[in-house]
DNA sequence: GTCTATAAGGAGATAGAC
DNA sequence: GTCTATCTCCTTATAGAC
């Protein structure tokens, strides 16, 4: 007779769960719109037990942003990693990363307050251990996709095309045009795909 | 003899300066982030002053991010009004635009906090008075470059390749492929020119 | 219009019991 | 590891003198 373990769900780490419940509350309130009473509320511990976990307010932070983006920074980079050409590769990573921003609201959100930060070590910090990974993927891509363009710029041009989009969300349904289907990542998707397909192509035209 | 107004320059009044001074702070440090004695030091004033002029916080930042909008807003639309082929006109345009935020990072910083702000009355506010105007003239140009597209999404990509630029600005120096010579709008604006050139034109092509 | 003074409560962080 | 209690400082906002 085998011998089970008696929790076969071990339980979760304190510090993990606080980890995973308090970036909702950043994402959408931001640093200073979260205390750490908001926090402890939300893990069901007091105020004071979080300093066991954590050194200060701002450790627990930056460790809840990393630990949101080091969960979809596998399905980011499996979009394109796989195989196919470069036209497929980033025909898929734009709608990935369309229904991402689409479905994960908080993750955007978290983006948004990354890129608005005006704490040098805080920003350079999330540079370097959580944009910098992904933004090198998508670099590469760039660079394969057309070899005469500079990719750095073509790179951050394709992320702007999708993400921005999203950014406006809340905004955009007061501007003209909108029409509700608009909203829906795939319609983007094929827009943004169109617009580089076109781009692209007659890039190659030209260099010939 | 003519005579001189005693005061060639008339002392503008405590209200307008105090939306001038405040500015720029709620754009560094956001909503949150900026006291009411932060204010009245800026200003050179107390605390209890600023609620002479304003009711309370919250229209005091309204106010004041609604003026910064106010001032640019007319340099815009100089921009895409001139004459010109369409295409002249989007060049003219991004242009400007580059050269705005590269030069104006507390307007940037502004949009984007603006663009993050989850109290809902306070973002359709902002969305209809101050973005809404912007986003028209764009949309016009957008329906005159390529009749045959979605001009609502077509004007938000051409946003979007110029503003998330500098939105990743102070992220973007970590990033691989980074030369300092991008960061100039004029470099930048010929990037996204280029871009939108080339798939406009094979769009043209393709109509035919 | 601007001041001083103050109310009333929220913030980050720590000490020490259990 | 988590608690209660508390320190100290900062927050928005108001009352009333000048």
């Amino acid at each position: 007779m085998i011998r089970q373990p008696i929790r076969i769900i071990r339980k979760r780490k304190t510090r993990e769960e606080i980890l995973e419940l308090s970036a909702p509350l950043f994402a959408r309130n931001g640093y200073d719109g979260v205390s750490m009473r908001d926090v402890a509320a939300a893990v069901g511990l007091t105020q004071a037990a979080l300093y066991y976990h954590f050194a200060d307010k701002d450790q627990l932070y930056l460790d809840a942003v990393a630990y949101e983006f080091r969960e979809r920074e596998a399905a980011l980079k499996d979009m394109l990693a796989g195989d196919g050409t470069p036209r497929e590769r980033l025909e898929r990573f734009v709608a990935g990363l369309a229904r991402m921003m689409a479905t994960d609201k908080d993750f955007l959100r978290l983006v948004q307050w990354v890129l608005l930060d005006s704490d040098e070590a805080r920003q350079s910090t999330l540079a370097k251990h959580v944009f910098r990974d992904m933004f090198v993927a998508v670099h590469d891509l760039a660079s394969e996709l057309d070899p005469h363009q500079d990719a750095h710029l073509l790179a951050m041009s394709i992320f702007g095309l999708v993400i921005f989009h999203f950014q406006t969300g809340a905004t955009r349904q007061f501007m003209p045009g909108h029409r509700p289907h608009q909203d829906n990542p795939e319609v983007l998707a094929r827009h943004v795909c169109e617009l580089l397909r076109r781009s692209l192509a007659a890039a190659e035209g030209e260099a010939r």
